[in-house]
Parts: C-alpha cells; structure tokens; sequence
RNA sequence: GUCCCCAUCGUCUAGAGGCCUAGGACACCUCCCUUUCACGGAGGCGACCGGGGUUCGAAUCCCCGUGGGGACGCCA
C-alpha cells in the first residue's frame, strides 16, 4: 500500500513552529516510505480564516523546502462532497437533525458542570426505536449531528503513544453540520483523510480526543481506518505552552532573525525524535532515518541555545555564494551599502566561523562599508595618550608597507619592539580604532581587507 | 469536575529486564590553542518524580500516589 500522509493546517494564523515540526514528520514520513504528501488547508472557520494566513502557511513549507505532492486542497472548495455524504448519513440513520438552539444547549452545558458532570449533549433529538421525538419547532434551523455509538470502547494503536482506549460512553453525538448548512471541522476530516487515501494521520495529540469520534465516522461510512501518529506539543524556552500571545512565532520569523532553514528542520527533527546520538544530519539523511518508533511521546521544550549552536554550524557550511547574496540584503536593510572593496566575500570568510546568526554576521561586518562607531568602554580601555604616539609610529610604516597580512604584520611587531610592548599593546587600540569594538578575528586580516587608506584614515581620525 | 495523555541531567534526548558505576548533544565551569573575542580541542559539573509490587535482577514491566499537559464549541 502505498503511503499516503497530509499537513492539514487551519489558515488563522502564520505557519508556527509546532505547525512546522508536524508538517516536517509528516512530509518525511511519506518522503521515508516513497509516498505521498498532501497539504490541504482547513478552512471551514470562514470567521477566522483569511487569504493572508493561508499565504503565510505557502510561504512557511516553501521556506523550510517542505514541497507536497498533490494540493493545496481547500476544504470550502469541497462543499458538494460534504453536503453529499451528510445526505447518506441523514439516509442511513447514522446522523440526524437537531432543533436545540444555541441558549438551550448553553444551559444544558451549564447545568451539567455545576453538578461536576462532563458537558455533553444529552441526546433529545436522537432518534431511537420506539422513542418520540418531539415537534421540531419552526424557529430554529436545524444542525445536523452524528449518531454516536452508547455502548463500547474505541481502541487504536496510536503510532507514538501506543494503544489508546477510550469509551463511547464519553462521547456525546457531535454536530457535524451547523445551522448554515456548512459541515464541521472532524466531519469534513473524516471525510477527506478517507477519500485523499490517507494512510496515516500524523498531527499533533490535540486531536487525541478527536480522534475516538472521527473513527466512529469512519466506520459509520464504512471507511478504511488509517493509522494514527499523535505527537506532542512543543512548549516554549520558559516551558510554557506556546500561544499567540506567548512566545509563538511564524517559522518566518526565523528567517527574519538570521536562522537558516537547514538548522531549523535540523533542529526541529531532532526536537521529540531521534536516530541515536545522532545530531548533525542533512535534510536527506533525515528523510532516511525517520520512523515513528523513535518519536518522544512527552513534550519538548524548545531551546533557541541549540538553535543556534546548529545554525552557527550551518552557516559555517553554507556556501559563500548563498552567504553574500543573503548577507548583502541584510546589510541593506541596516543600511549599509556594499561597496566594491573590500570584496563582501573575502569579509564573509573571515567573519562566518564566528557567529550564530546571519544577522548577527551583517551586523558584525557592517564596519567594513562604514565608518565604526566607537564603543565608549573600549575606547576608555585601549585608547589611551600614550597609545597615540604609538598609533602615529605605525602609521608611517604602514604607509610603506606592501599590503599584506603577513608584512602588516610585522610593521606592528616593529611598533611592539620599538616602545618595548606587548602585541595587544598595539593590536587593542588598532582595533578599536578600526572596528569600534575590542574583538575581531586577526587584526593583520581585518587591516588587509579594509585597505591602507582606510586604516590610515581611520587611525589619523582619533583625535 | 469528567475523560485522555505524559514523566531520565537546567534543556533536547539514548535506553525494548542484566551491556547502566545511566550514554550523547546544547548550556555552564576548567584547561589548551591564541593577537582580543570567537572557532576548535581536552576535561569537569549534572538526571532515572515518590511508594509499592513482579523478577535472581527494574530507568526499563504492573499498580497506586504526586506533578505536568490536553480535551470536554454550531473553533480547528
């Protein structure tokens, strides 16, 4: 059988990172096995879903390379296909119309939690052999409800948690249409994981409680049941749930804030699953690896140090093409503009071993196109009276000096041996004076790719 | 309240009854490298939620407790 696995994402908001590891097992699962993966955008919430949300989503899984094999299919597209399979239920029995009103079911609600019971609808439209329903009032459009079954349990082997029971009992018969006509969010599931083929759901264990109804659904209509993954949910660095008020950002973000997105899929891969003592893998490798066996039933606490450990590894990786091309925009969106020299590439070599962030390699470069800002601490430190007269010696040697690392180099051991120094006596006021702050790579390197005009200029500057 | 789920270093995790004196990674600390800061290298600190069983033997299986989370919508 061939596997067939979907990303079902409500368009209400940006793609986050729960979205996006659920997304990611899903797509790699279907990836492992050479099967397919479907995306279709659950839209059946016309209050809350908006075109904009559903282009964040586009933009998030194009983003992190998550390609699908069929959709994006939408689910208010599919109207006819729902309205057809109610009508078989309502023929069948195994739904039925319901006059409640919205304050009848409000009371009832209420009513049931003061006496410390499980709010549930109670059942007084459900039709039953020899009971008599009453005259459905004229007033009130009808929602239509699932005929849940009373009596048994409903067991699955749940790929990541393992065998889940849960009572019928429990269950109450669910509204799958509402008044307007418009199906519901576990009836128009059903219906599609059924006739997309699904082979195995993997979404996040939210809809464990779902999930007892929908297989009751399933089996209303005869259906094949898939096989269900619920995995857990990401909580946020403080161990909080995520939410759009707490700490929940579009996986969009991550790009916003220098992330590359082969260090977030790594990382998220490795966040509730894991190959071993495995930690550093390629996208490939990963597809390669990945099985449901070794998904963490637990939640997982998210942990940007790591994030950033793996992308500062990523970037070291990264090719210098991608890097200037990425590199350049953020330079400009600080408003720095890449002159010719010093070649942008050359920079990036000698700054990409030493950053975490894309952003943070523009910020650290951006000395190079403009003139620094001096940091008041260092200068404080290094820029002292006496420096001066040192920093005016050095001047004149490296006026004539070939303009190499190597012999830059030795004009400053000159300096150091004429005043009796140490070398950072002279390479720490240099370097404030020429990058604004006290770290850098080697002075010599930094001298060579910023020019002798520049450092002169910027040396004679202090004053 | 009812039902469901979860529980190993601070964090992510390895662990399928003996390989566990519990392994790896991030973070942290120390040292080395060094021209500052990083990078890199070598070490170190640090955990099986508690209590009962089962067993010759339990981090691993069972039960109870505790703690955390989720669900209980004409939301998805």
């Amino acid at each position: 059988m061939i596997v067939r696995t979907r990303f079902a994402p409500s368009p209400t908001g940006f793609l986050h990172i729960g979205g996006a590891r659920t997304a990611l097992f899903s797509w790699a699962y279907a990836k492992k096995h050479g099967g397919d993966f479907i995306l279709r955008i659950e839209d059946t919430d016309v209050a809350r879903s908006t075109p904009e949300a559903v282009q964040a989503i586009l933009d998030g899984m194009h983003w992190l390379g998550l390609d699908y094999n069929e959709g994006p299919f939408y689910q208010m597209q599919r109207m006819d296909t729902y309205k057809k399979t109610l009508q078989k239920m309502l023929a069948d029995g195994t739904a039925y119309y319901c006059y409640c009103s919205k304050e009848e079911l409000e009371a009832l609600r209420e009513s049931q939690m003061q006496q410390n019971l499980k709010p549930r609808y109670d059942g007084r439209w459900r039709p039953e052999a020899d009971k008599v329903l009453p005259t459905p009032p004229q007033d009130v459009p009808p929602v239509i409800r699932f005929k849940n079954p009373q009596t048994g349990n409903v067991v699955w082997q749940d790929l990541v948690k393992g065998e889940i029971s849960i009572a019928n009992q429990e269950l109450d018969d669910l509204i799958i249409a509402r008044a307007d006509g418009t199906p519901t969010y576990n009836f128009c599931v059903v219906v599609d994981d059924w006739e997309m083929g699904i082979t195995q759901v993997i979404r996040g264990d939210d809809h464990v409680n779902n999930t007892p109804r929908q297989i009751n659904m399933l089996m209303a209509l005869g259906a094949t049941i898939p096989q269900y993954a619920h995995l857990s949910m990401i909580l946020g660095n403080d161990g909080q749930k995520l939410s759009k008020r707490h700490g929940a950002v579009s996986v969009m973000q991550y790009d916003e804030d220098g992330y590359l997105p082969e260090a977030v899929l790594n990382y998220l891969a490795r966040l509730g699953w894991s190959h071993g003592d495995d930690e550093v893998f390629s996208l490939q490798q990963f597809c390669e690896w990945f099985d449901l066996d070794h998904i963490t039933p637990s939640a997982a606490q998210f942990n940007t140090e790591k994030l950033n450990w793996l992308n500062a590894h990523y970037i070291k990786l990264a090719s210098t093409d991608y890097l200037v091309n990425d590199i350049t925009k953020r330079l400009a969106k600080l408003n720095v503009v890449v002159s010719e020299q010093p070649q942008l590439s050359a920079v990036i070599d000698l700054y990409k071993e030493r950053v975490h962030t894309l952003n943070e390699l523009a910020t650290n470069i951006a000395y190079f196109y403009q003139k620094p800002v001096i940091d008041e601490a260092a200068a404080e430190k290094h820029l002292t009276a006496e420096t001066k007269l040192v920093m005016d010696s050095l001047t004149s040697l490296l006026k004539a000096v070939d303009w190499q690392a190597e012999h830059i180099h030795h004009a400053i051991n000159e300096v150091v041996t004429q005043y009796q120094l140490k070398f950072p006596k002279v390479a720490m006021p240099l370097r404030v004076l020429l990058t604004g702050i006290a770290q850098s790579p080697s002075i010599d390197q930094v001298m060579v790719l910023l020019g002798r005009d520049e450092v002169i200029a910027r040396i004679s500057h202090w004053n």
